[in-house]
DNA sequence: AACTATACGGAGGCACCCTCCGTTTGTCAA
DNA sequence: TTGACAAACGGAGGGTGCCTCCGTATAGTT
């Protein structure tokens, strides 16, 4: 038995929730669009739901954003997942990282978003700060316990960098620029057996 | 005779002219709403005019930032003009910074303008840069010739500092910060006797 | 005063926002 | 299985904004 308060409750129906992932998934890509601009409907439509189902999921385009992001966040906690378990280490870590790079650099039109959210619940940024320091610490630490990445370097730090270089490109194509910084990042991480362990603070 | 190309030009109209004038106050008025939102067509309105004329005027929204930007500054080097004839040296300069912290703080819906002439035109820029620098050296050059102000405070430099209070200050309600800021710079300007001048580089 | 270049105004077509409500459908109890 | 109904669906509809087009009005010129 359920133990909610008076009444017990229904499970969710099924098109409900196929029509949320729907709508998730559309509007990832709508706004992800180069033109920047994007209208609700144009999600719905993407979506093949009506415009009705989009507003009963997500009120305001504020909770649209917000779900899209935690989607997103949530897949990059997937990826990493899987990333940890199938490649090596290094491997796993770059390629998380180039993944990282890709989504930012395809979401022209998530910059909007990415101001709502940072204006927005500070429990969005928590949420995804955690999600994501527990992803890097997966791909971290086997390379770690392997002894092929220097151990010195938290999660928390890591993903600070990846922030720094995101937000030190700007400007148009900016994405080989940044690759360019993961890789050099990633390969540092490998000095283990030439530079030693702990040189400095 | 008025030596135009093919077929002399006709003085331009007087309604044009005066409609011109009437949409930019409405412009400067509809965008200060502390909304931030705002419509061609509210902007029209609040002028009296027809929508058509509004967009004879300006074809573009950011034709029409550029214009209100552009009389605003005007609009701050005719009041450094009238500071600099009537009131002494230093309480001239303090009250024409004060209009720029209030015309700034006022301004909410002019961020998104703001953006729009970052991007744009860097003739816009060059043009503002040079208007305000030139109305600040109106005011400062009179206190540091009666002694009042010190010397070694160029205009642009001047400018920057203001620029950087403005950009310093985030949040809600920040004028006071930013008042309390111009006042402290303004006192330190004056310190023309007990500090000495060109006292460090 | 007549002429005409110029400017005016707003109707109209399209897109978007958001709400409301009649219809459909998945879930659960019998 | 089946029937009842809460839950979800979809889209019409009313409001607003964007921008264009063109018939009408008018300021400058002769």
């Amino acid at each position: 038995m359920k133990a909610k308060s008076a009444k017990t409750r229904r499970k969710p129906r099924a098109d409900s929730i196929r029509n949320r992932e729907r709508l998730l998934v559309a509007a990832a890509k709508v706004f992800s669009a180069d033109t920047g601009q994007a209208s609700l409907e144009a999600v719905a439509r993407e979506a093949a739901v009506g415009i009705g189902t989009l507003y009963r999921h997500f009120p305001t385009r504020e909770a649209m954003f917000d779900a899209v992001y935690r989607h997103e966040v949530d897949q990059l906690f997937v990826l990493a997942e899987k990333l940890s378990r199938s490649t090596d280490p290094v491997e796993g870590l770059r390629k998380w990282l180039y993944a990282n790079v890709h989504l930012v650099a395809t979401k022209k039109g998530m910059v909007e978003a990415l101001q709502l959210v940072a204006h927005g619940s500070s429990e969005l940024k928590t949420y995804s700060f955690d999600r994501l320091t527990t992803a890097i610490a997966l791909l971290l630490d086997r390379g770690v316990a392997a002894g092929v990445l220097r151990s010195d370097v938290a999660p928390e730090e890591l993903l600070r960098v990846l922030v720094g270089i995101f937000y030190s490109q700007a400007g148009e194509n900016w994405q080989p620029g940044a690759t360019r910084l993961v890789n050099v990042f990633v390969d540092g991480l490998c000095s283990t057996s030439s530079a030693g362990k702990r040189r400095r603070l």
